[in-house]
DNA sequence: TAGGTGATCTTG
DNA sequence: AAGATCACCTAT
């Protein structure tokens, strides 16, 4: 398997969302943000299905300012700001028009720990600084700017394959979606069985 | 378990 | 146009 390659369009394109979700699990994040290079691994991961899906912000093919960037082809980063604080990091998905994303929800450090802690304003290293999706955005340095923004082209936020291979993948219900009824129940929820980076066990 | 915080959308 | 909502986190 080829390492460090930089995912392509065509991975993004997945029609699948919910496969999608579980193929990045071991991707690597990268970010250069303000002058400092950080990378990542995908630990935990939601899909979210476009106007199909309760729980999608896309609901109903409902078409706002914000859900806007959620239509443009995979591959792009949705991010929003959540309960007035959090920005949360989504791949959009699928093909342009169709609303699908996955939520990135934990990450394992590699690279720019220091980065991380200090961004994050702790002292001490451990799951608890990547475990969630507003922690990782902010370990990363990712926020709101970056909404829109081409991760198959950008120099400061992109994925590459380091050749990790996954093993099993615990799949469970997603979290902070009550709202959404029956679709609350779907197991569409994954994350790498056994690793301490995640944000909720089953 | 409760409260903070603010963009987005409005009988959710 | 004010108020409800919200894919969360931190501290008691």
């Amino acid at each position: 398997m080829l390492q460090n390659k930089r995912l392509e369009r065509s991975i993004f394109q997945n029609p699948d969302v919910v496969d999608l979700a579980q193929r990045l699990l071991g991707k690597v994040i990268c970010t250069k943000i303000d002058g400092f290079y950080c990378e990542a691994m995908i630990t935990e991961t939601e899909a979210y299905a476009g106007e199909n899906d309760k729980a999608c912000h896309a609901y109903l093919g409902k078409f706002t300012k914000r859900t806007a960037t959620m239509y443009k082809e995979g591959g792009h980063a949705y991010i929003y700001l959540c309960y007035g604080i959090h920005h949360l990091f989504n791949i959009v998905s699928n093909v342009k028009g169709k609303a699908d994303a996955v939520l990135i929800r934990s990450v394992e450090p590699l690279l720019g720990i220091e980065t991380m802690l200090r961004r994050r304003k702790v002292i001490k290293n451990g799951p608890k600084v990547y475990a969630g999706p507003a922690k990782l955005s902010q370990a990363l340095g990712i926020d709101k700017s970056l909404n829109g923004v081409d991760l198959v082209n950008s120099e400061n936020i992109y994925l590459i394959d380091k050749g990790k291979v996954v093993g099993d993948i615990v799949k469970t219900t997603r979290i902070g979606i009550d709202y959404a009824g029956e679709d609350a129940l779907l197991a569409w929820r994954f994350y790498i069985s056994g690793n301490k980076y995640v944000s909720k066990y089953i």
